[in-house]
DNA sequence: TTTCTGCGTTGATATATATCAATCAAAAGG
DNA sequence: CCTTTTGATTGATATATATCAACGCAGAAA
């Protein structure tokens, strides 16, 4: 299972996403009420549905986190990269989460006590704003998810999906997919039969190569055009 | 169009939603920042694209939220009584509507100007903490919109949206719709077709009673019952 | 009045996508 | 080593839902 680390959060400061904005003495106090730990691909964060009492920051590897549903069919709603806050709304709502959380590659994350975190954003203005816009971005996401994922066909949102690895989640072309099919026909809304048949497709117009893991986009201006009619 | 009106926030101050943590002072700051205006049915409050450079606070009657897309099929994401903020990321990503608000009823509402709502949330803690609250509570009915018209078939789809009308949005039951069927499609994510004859057979099954805009939910189990099951 | 327009309804048909089943390759485990 | 399991792929078929078309009705407009 999940294995213990040692890091302070002055040290990956850095490029700490919303954080960067806390003074030094802020940081110590997130030190002193965060478990920094270590996922194997495939392993759980946090699960929908279980009590949330804390905030969790990846620090490294890859995150998905989807939406869990009664006949086994998953929709993966974002992935996390490092250094990123994982923005559920849970804490502030009703302490349960509303997604499942699960590492996708080895997974470093910290696990920052919720009572910490609050008392940080009603202190800190600079703060707050930062975590209002982080909020605000994963929403926009969310949208352009719902968006795909309900007015879009088959091509269309694996087109979505596409785009939306490269750049941002893998940032070399080709790159090496560490997501299973499952997991991208999840993201698309789809069954994996369909997404391969999709993919298959692409490949054959060349759009794209993919050859097991490693996926290149070929013709990025082909694959807009294709997001855009849906 | 647009009708102006003359309001007092400290009026409207009891039961207004995330306002009613602000000072006097801060209430009066917003008074000399803001429009108050009366919008007719079918007029346009805000639209997907445009600039947004205020936040609006529905003070009387029915908004809807929805999601336009090129082949005309708009997806509603919310709808918005009074007294309401509605929640429109735009402001704190790229000053840009992400969805476009209508109004279904006769509806009034205040435009208030971005630069002071920003400075509240920057002054006021206790403003900024009730605003992420706000926000967090409609990502997680964004979580479920997705998770109905993504995961679900139409028979659950508008049992959810039922449930989602009332209670919520119609407090009596059986309610008078202001929804047209294109809306309670928009809303399940289906055509009006579709949606009919759902609703049909909802009817048929003695689940629902419906004869023009008089809608009454006879069994709720039932209902809940068809959404869990999707 | 008549005409027109928008909304609701119903039936017939088309089609996108899921489901089911079989096969193959690679990895994992004994 | 062989066996088992897991993920990827392909084809055949089923089915949920959209699309298309027609009609009724009520309110608005001429």
């Amino acid at each position: 299972m999940a294995v213990l680390l040692d890091t302070k959060c002055l040290v990956c400061k850095k490029s700490s996403d919303i954080f960067n904005v806390l003074k030094e003495s802020e940081l110590e106090k997130i030190d002193c009420n965060k478990a920094s730990i270590i996922y194997k691909p495939g392993e759980i964060i946090f699960k929908q549905g279980a009590p949330a009492n804390y905030f969790v920051c990846v620090t490294s590897g890859l995150v998905k986190l989807y939406i869990e549903h009664v006949n086994s069919r998953n929709l993966i709603v974002g992935l996390t990269r490092p250094i990123n806050y994982i923005f559920e709304p849970g804490p502030f709502v009703d302490h349960h989460h509303h997604v499942t959380a699960v590492a996708c590659e080895e997974t470093s994350a910290c696990l920052i006590d919720e009572k910490v975190m609050k008392q940080l954003i009603k202190t800190n203005t600079e703060f707050a704003n930062e975590f209002i816009k982080k909020i605000s971005l994963q929403s926009v996401s969310l949208f352009n998810r719902i968006s795909s994922c309900t007015q879009k066909h088959v091509y269309g949102r694996v087109a979505d999906t596409l785009l939306y690895l490269y750049p941002g989640i893998y940032n070399t072309n080709p790159f090496l997919l560490s997501l299973t099919r499952q997991d991208l026909a999840d993201l698309s809304g789809m069954t994996k039969e369909s997404l391969i048949r999709v993919l298959k497709k692409f490949k054959d117009d060349n759009i794209i190569n993919i050859e097991g893991n490693k996926l290149e986009i070929i013709n990025r201006n082909n694959l807009e055009e294709i997001a855009r009619k849906g």
